[in-house]
DNA sequence: CTGCATGCAAACCGTTTGCATCCCC
DNA sequence: GGGGATGCAAACGGTTTGCATGCAG
């Protein structure tokens, strides 16, 4: 854990805006003025990477940033591009989950989308052979 | 609807592979030889944005485009980078289907997110003194 | 010491765009 | 004939990477 990367974490903690990197790179550089973009990068890559923060692939060209990796989930403006959270209750329906953004964020909700991360069948198979 | 456009829907249509844009020139190509790739995204663009297309951005940097545009998941392989579907249940729960999507799918699930688009209150705000 | 992380800049690559031409209404 | 769609190629912009140097362990 460099100083870099700590700073980098402590930073993006300190928001719940789900910055871009380039505005992770802005907010770090406050503190370290001769980081660069690259190196900004690399750690928030590797603190996704370990679970320490969630990178979100929203559409739109950029990437964002959450420090929160509980589970919830995000609403995107399709006309500024912000990025909201939205709280996630396991246990609810996706009707009423649809029911309850509509309702409380105060979005005009024109879409949603769920999807998964894993390894494919063939991947796995291809890992054991290899071992 | 124009001739390339038409094509490009068609060839979409045939797959369930959720191919990428370039993908897409790729099979359109063998019919329309002389086609442009900007072609190819100004119409997957035309196409998603009227709702005959459903538009991936499941990142790793690459659009996906699918056109299947009835309630449904993705998953994406986080080695190989394919996409397959998942059927949705609007009266399920999270949990559940996370189960399923674990038992069924052949999948070793890592992760899950669910995201809204809309339009958000600034935006309406917005909107309204504008008009 | 030793190797991974950094700063810097250039390369990358998916996507967008300007422009002249073409085609369809 | 006019306006949007096309093909082409260049530009764009977010992200990655090669390399020499620096720092942490």
């Amino acid at each position: 854990m460099t100083r870099q990367r700590m700073i980098i974490l402590d930073e993006l903690s300190k928001v719940r805006s789900h910055p871009t990197a380039y505005e992770v790179y802005e907010m770090v550089r406050s503190r370290l003025p001769r980081i660069s973009l690259g190196t900004v990068y690399r750690n928030l890559e590797h603190l996704s990477a370990n679970g320490q923060i969630l990178r979100l692939d929203l559409g739109q060209g950029q990437r964002r940033f959450d420090a929160v990796t509980d589970d919830h989930m995000h609403i995107r403006c399709l006309s500024c591009g912000r990025v909201d959270d939205v709280p996630l209750n396991p246990s609810m329906e996706i009707t009423t989950i649809k029911g309850i953004v509509r309702n409380d964020s105060g979005y005009e909700v024109l879409g949603c989308g769920m999807d998964f991360l894993g390894i494919c069948p063939n991947c796995k198979k291809a890992e054991r052979t290899k071992d």
